[in-house]
RNA sequence: CGGGGCGUGGCGCAGCUUGGUUAGCGCGCCUGCUUUGGGAGCAGGAGGCCGGCGGUUCGAAUCCGCCCGCCCCGACCA
């Protein structure tokens, strides 16, 4: 049948990743390398997520605001592990105004070191806390290697920077945070997530603790989705950002950082996506329903999008996005495989026969015989039918991850299991980095996550026998 | 930073070894006709500082030198 096809996913998976980025017309490259251009139907894809954050954001207390993208050098400079963590991949800019700059400035990696520069002026009393302010913007890290969307030099994202009173109440903070993500990731995004907590190898420069909800991409490598920074009173320390408390002492206040970027469209696409395309999840799609007219003649021609129009405006009211694709330069078929390439969940075919008997063809991007329906019922039944998409899309993504997650009981399993096919693997560590390098040197896996709370792994470690201290899972990793 | 590859109409490429006068092909684009239920066919047409600079030569996409950029693999990476 078709020409023209992707590559297969189980032949060459990063060639396929590619290429259905740029077919489907998500993004492509930049002028400057490591930039991203991200087209329409990538975007759209972002805004959808931007909008099931940021409502559950507000939901939780935050509000937004806007930082600068470059400040000086010398700020970066004052959180140690921080600047350290950073330096390599920062960007300065040391020309202006076709002068040299007395001093550097640096396009923001990340923005801790401006805002808790600037909350050292917002905060004096413990009834300035918390502050619970988040940011949409994009950042610039310098990176050896890129890929669209999973590793680009710019990316765009939010960051959320928080100061608390206590302890307590900022890590119960990042913690709600995360839980916020894990949501947006499976009941938007549809792709399943396993919360965790970072080993401290893994962890965000500066931070106490590091969380991440972590997915399990189709070619069976895991992906960083998204973190949660519980940072202690690391950066007011830094920032001498200190409050005075009910009893009239001072203290330094606590903070939490979290962020989710545009490298989680990259992770849609490797969760959902097949031979054909991509398959958004029906609440990600910028098109729900697609409607594709079929006629001969110019009288067929009205008469068809007569009826698909009425279905356009019954799915409309519905609060459904649907599109009718009336482009005469286009055959049906050239259309079908466009829009699966693009992911849309729904394919509507309205032709003189369907016209005829008042009924509508639907195919759905998760498979099965293409059904008749009557008009009525496509369109009071599209809501049920984009529902259930939206789990199985979940569902089967779920099983993948399931039947690729195994259990590691010995080294020799752990070594081979990860060479063979990656996935997930979980058991007993030490807590010693020497063993997590190990695996690393061996393995090119890396430790994803640890549980939130620490739990006894019940064995010895996996790698050097002793006595177990951490329950660790494995994989290599994007 | 190391190894490899590439830069020629919008996209993908050929031509370069053995310099030669109108630089080809496919896709896409424009016009027309026929088509339209799984990636249409025919005919006509438009579109190119051959990545940049310099050199060799009567003559350079082609040979030589320098530079720029991108992609892939590695090292590296919250």
């Amino acid at each position: 049948m078709a020409k023209d096809r992707l590559p297969s996913q189980s032949e060459d998976f990063p060639a396929w990743y590619v290429e259905v980025v740029k077919r489907a017309g998500m993004a492509e490259h930049g002028m400057a390398k490591g930039t991203m251009i991200i087209k329409p139907h990538g975007y759209a894809v972002w805004e959808h997520i931007q909008r099931a954050l940021d409502d559950r954001f507000k939901a939780t207390g935050h509000e937004n605001v806007y930082f600068p993208l470059l400040f000086p050098m010398s700020l970066l400079e004052k959180e140690a592990e921080h600047v350290e963590g950073f330096a390599p991949e920062v960007a300065i800019v040391t020309h202006g105004g076709g002068q040299e700059l007395e001093e550097p400035l640096v396009i923001r990696p990340t923005s801790e070191a401006v805002i808790w520069n600037t909350y050292k002026n917002w905060i004096q009393s413990y009834r300035d806390l918390p502050l619970l302010y988040n940011q949409w913007c994009n950042v610039l890290r310098w990176e050896m290697r890129t890929r669209l969307f999973l590793r680009t030099s710019e990316f765009l994202w939010q960051e959320g920077h928080t100061a608390h009173s206590t302890s307590e109440e900022a890590q119960e903070e990042t913690l709600r945070m995360l839980e916020v993500y894990r949501e947006v990731a499976e009941d938007e995004l549809a792709v399943p997530v396993l919360p965790g907590r970072k080993s401290p190898k893994e962890r965000f420069p500066g931070a106490v603790d590091t969380y991440t909800i972590e997915g399990l991409m189709r070619d069976k490598r895991a992906l960083q989705c998204g973190t949660s920074h519980f940072l202690g009173q690391n950066f007011a320390k830094a920032y001498d950002v200190q409050f005075s408390n009910k009893d009239g002492e001072l203290e330094y206040a606590w903070a939490t950082s979290w962020g989710f970027s545009t490298r989680m469209i990259g992770g849609v696409i490797m969760t959902h996506g097949d031979d054909r395309g991509l398959r958004l999840p029906p609440a990600l799609a910028p098109v729900q329903v697609v409607i594709v007219p079929i006629y001969k003649t110019d009288e067929e021609r009205g008469s068809v999008l007569e009826v698909a129009n009425k279905v356009k405006d019954g799915l409309t009211g519905a609060l459904i996005r649907v599109k009718i694709d009336d482009r005469d330069q286009h055959r049906p078929g050239y259309k079908f495989s466009e829009w699966e390439l693009k992911g849309v969940p729904v394919r509507l075919e309205v032709g003189p026969r369907d016209v005829e008997a008042g009924q509508v063809v639907m195919a759905t991007r998760t498979g099965g015989d293409k059904q008749q329906l009557a008009v009525g019922d496509a369109i009071s039944g599209m809501a049920g039918v984009l529902d259930r998409i939206q789990t199985e899309l979940y569902q089967d993504a779920k099983s993948f991850r399931e039947d690729n997650t195994h259990e590691a009981t010995d080294f020799d399993t752990l070594r081979e299991g990860l060479e063979a096919e990656s996935g997930f693997w979980a058991g007993p560590w030490c807590g010693d980095e020497a063993c997590e390098k190990k695996v690393t040197a061996e393995t090119k896996a890396t430790i994803r996550f640890l549980p939130i709370e620490r739990e006894d792994p019940g064995g010895s470690c996996v790698v050097c026998g002793r006595s177990g201290t951490e329950r660790a899972t494995w994989a290599r990793a994007y």
